[in-house]
DNA sequence: CCAAAAGTGTTAAACGTACACCCATGT
DNA sequence: ACATGGGTGTACGTTTAACACTTTTGG
């Protein structure tokens, strides 16, 4: 089997090159059809899902590899990524189960260490600009809704569970609009990232009054047509501003 | 030297039972004397101060790491401890620049490694109740003025900067009152708490209205006396209603 | 013409902020 | 008696929260 050899050479290249005991996951974040959704990996030859995750090369930073691994293993280049926690349980996966799940034969298991801490990132990404690939470890790369996961591998449900918490709680500070929306797009789209990312329901009015006020988004003379129903008005952020709101924290939502 | 044996035996023990590559560092916050104040470490022999740090033992967790770490350097017992960052540049100190500043002989030093990951803890303790006391690598241990820190080892001047900013952010969800201060206090103390650690004069009436509206204190019908002037009353928290207010996030303070 | 989503304004309550004087105490 | 820090209330402006009807559109 050639997929057993190539999980082979990436071990032994990951021992030799990369810090020991050491990984990254990242949790990627998108939004579409209303829902908020992560991108997930499904492993070779197996109906098992996790996050996309990789090695740091000794002479590289943490944070460049976090980049480097969304790279290689989604082709999502360039974005909104923020380190939010450590994981460092001593027990947090069972490497004989492990091994078991993903059909690995022993030295490729033998190679995987006993124990890893993970550092976690998430990122923010324009949903409509990423087309999921899996890379040579996997066979599907695809979104999966937030609210509706599977049981993934190692801990990686709850490696979510806590990027979705931080990114609750920074919502105030951070340009999730910016980062998870397209560059046009309506108030009630704007309205629902917020009430799934804070799950809970907003009213229409307050919020497109409070959003307005901000003054980081313009609102556009088009309209979205198309759809049944009354054409929405499109917004566009003002970057500018939003980045100057931002530094001045002034972006809370109650 | 009898020193340069323990510190060969230190760094062959960490090599042999602990994480490799991974290293913790503490950030103590404590309060007094109307200062925010940071516990360092004063390396045997020389002039230079860290933070108290350590190593992973290989069947631990990194949370529990840190409580042993802390207690096996500063004496710190159980307390308000909370992972803020993971320092993952590749380029965090240079190893010889240390050996050089610490006098230790190329032996030790090359037990160090090149480069560490470095995951970042605070604590609150109680000043009142801690009594610093330097360990085996150490000569001295003692209190420092946040706005007066000395140029210390490795990047620790950064770690501290980051936690600060961490404990800014987070002084509307922390129980920052209540790790930092003795049971009873005035106030004017805990208002000299909150504008050290915003860095910023708060009027002293909308201080004391918002606190006691809380309803997370409560006024005791001691004063402290014995100092000069009009004597304050004592507060106490009031444990169950700080720890609802928290889960509940009504703590903001603007 | 109908069903469904988009769009919008007013009011009351809560909260934040600015501001100044008297009081209690030890020396 | 006095110097010093402790203690307190009011008024104004801003922000939030609650609330319902009309408009637009495609089918």
């Amino acid at each position: 089997m050639d997929y057993q050899k190539q999980l082979q050479n990436y071990f032994a290249e990951a021992d030799e090159n990369c810090l020991p005991g050491l990984s990254i996951d990242c949790v990627i974040f998108g939004f579409s059809n209303n829902q908020l959704k992560v991108l997930l990996l499904r492993w070779k030859y197996t109906e098992e899902w996790g996050l996309p995750g990789g090695f740091i090369y000794k002479t590289e930073s943490v944070d460049v590899a976090a980049q480097r691994i969304l790279k290689e293993r989604t082709g999502i280049n360039k974005l909104f990524l923020q380190q939010f926690h450590t994981f460092g349980d001593d027990v947090r996966y069972n490497r004989e189960e492990i091994s078991r799940k993903l059909h690995w034969p022993d030295p490729a298991t033998r190679r995987w260490p006993n124990r890893t801490v993970s550092i976690g990132y998430f990122a923010l990404v324009d949903f409509s600009k990423v087309t999921p690939t899996a890379d040579f470890l996997t066979d599907e790369c695809r979104w999966w809704d937030v609210e509706n996961l599977p049981s993934l591998l190692f801990d990686h449900n709850h490696v979510i569970e806590v990027a979705l918490k931080t990114l609750r709680v920074q919502l105030s500070w951070q340009p999730v609009g910016y980062n998870l929306l397209p560059e046009k797009f309506t108030m009630p789209e704007l309205q629902r990232l917020y009430e799934t990312i804070l799950n809970r329901p907003l009213d229409p009015r307050n919020f497109s009054k409070k959003m307005r006020a901000l003054g980081i988004i313009e609102r556009l003379e088009e309209q979205r047509r198309g759809g049944a129903y009354k054409s929405p008005y499109l917004f566009r952020f003002d970057k500018e501003k939003y980045k100057k709101a931002l530094k001045e924290g002034n972006l809370a939502f109650s």
